[in-house]
DNA sequence: CTTTTGTATTGTGTTGACAGTCTAGGGGCT
DNA sequence: AGCCCCTAGACTGTCAACACAATACAAAAG
């Protein structure tokens, strides 16, 4: 009943894709995401075909593919680069999601069916008790949270914003949440918050709950705005 | 000083590229803009490779790249189209343009050079000019209005806003508007809307420059629902 | 005459090899 | 000793050829 592991609803719908290239691309979008390949490194077309075994024919497609989604970056007869995080860069992409996900939410208030709000609170209530297991820390902050994002997205029934937030914005969030680990370091007020929005849609409050949403991605800005701060003052 | 030609803000940067792939990239990108290669279109590789002078693996990175900017849809093992425009998904890329370059607006308010907007300033002065001249109809109607939104785009000072709008999602209204013919039917109400935009930036007031330029689209993007309307209903 | 099946052909996916370009390291000059 | 130039290496960009999958057509059976 549960999924089956924390990504279900953020990994793009073939299981198994039917040609190298994309295969391959997906094998190394998890690998930056995750940091295996760390951010700046250089990436050898040679060196890369042998570890994935296949040639450099498929490989480059990959790459032009990983190009499109931002996460690398090309220079002619030079090479490919991991993008490297600037903490401007996420400041930007916290910008781009209050506007995005609060027209999301505004439209999923009006096109979301009872049965799927139904279903996003059940979601909330998993939060909640994996958030009363682990004390806040394991679940709801690593993958969590982008779940419940990503179904008010799909909610909108707006495939241009599907297309936008989940094809490239979210594995630059997954990206940063990996490597910087600023997952969000108020779970519990977040929850409400998710609890809040949810309310607005059920009332079918578009307004509202555009809102909300983006007060609450408002709020997750300035909390990391203020915790780099804080970094770099050390 | 003034531009060389309309389509300067929204080219991309480099003028000549250096690789193949990405010449025949830019060229097949007009040719599906303008048209020349009609949506739902079947791309041959084989044929496109011979109109173009290039082998099929260059040719091959392009489409993936187009892949990227959403302008052909590709299948495995049977090949790539040409998106086919519906008119939900015009709506649809209106209501995240509503949503992105309002907050585009927002930010442009408050990191906008005076400089820029004086030049801002010129060039809806350059459009009052042209729509006397034309009574409303070459210039402004085709490129001018997106060259003015691009500029705000700029102005946002966000990158990541620049990418998203100017990389996919102006194409692909450029791609509407020549093959629909829908450029804006209201040319000078909507000049009068963009002096409002201005005034509201340079004034340093974020949150109604936000408003004015989601009511400008929202109401370009009525106007176009409307249209459509009575289109299906001839 | 319609349907189904087998075959042929087109086209995509993949590979390996070749040519031009950038980078790095060493030697010579100031 | 520091800087510049030159050469060697590696790597990217490009091309032509091969293998397999999918589609289209034609022939035969119902």
């Amino acid at each position: 009943m549960n999924a089956p592991h924390p990504f279900t609803a953020l990994e793009l719908a073939e299981p198994e894709s039917r040609t190298l290239a994309d295969r391959v691309c997906r094998e190394i979008v998890t690998a930056i995401i995750k940091g295996d390949i760390p951010p700046g490194h250089k990436i050898s077309e040679p060196e890369l075909a042998r570890t994935y075994g296949i040639s450099r024919g498929p490989l480059r497609e990959a790459i032009r593919r990983l190009e499109g989604l931002r996460l690398v970056v090309r220079i002619p007869h030079v090479g490919a680069r991991v993008v490297s995080l600037s903490s401007r860069e996420l400041i930007e992409i916290y910008h781009v999601r209050e506007a995005m996900e609060g027209m999301a939410c505004r439209l999923a208030a009006q096109n979301m069916s009872d049965a799927e709000i139904a279903s996003l609170r059940d979601l909330l209530d998993q939060h909640e008790r994996s958030l009363e297991q682990s004390e806040g820390r394991s679940y709801f902050q690593k993958e969590g949270d982008l779940d419940f994002h990503y179904r008010i997205v799909q909610g909108s029934k707006n495939n241009k914003l599907q297309e936008l937030l989940g094809g490239e914005l979210y594995h630059l969030v997954r990206m940063y949440r990996y490597q910087f680990s600023l997952s969000s370091s108020r779970p519990v007020r977040a929850l409400a918050e998710h609890r809040h929005i949810v309310d607005a849609i059920q009332h079918r409050d578009g307004e509202l709950a555009e809102m909300l949403m983006r007060r609450h991605i408002s709020a997750a800005r300035q909390n990391i705005e203020q915790k780099l701060k804080a970094k770099t003052e050390l």
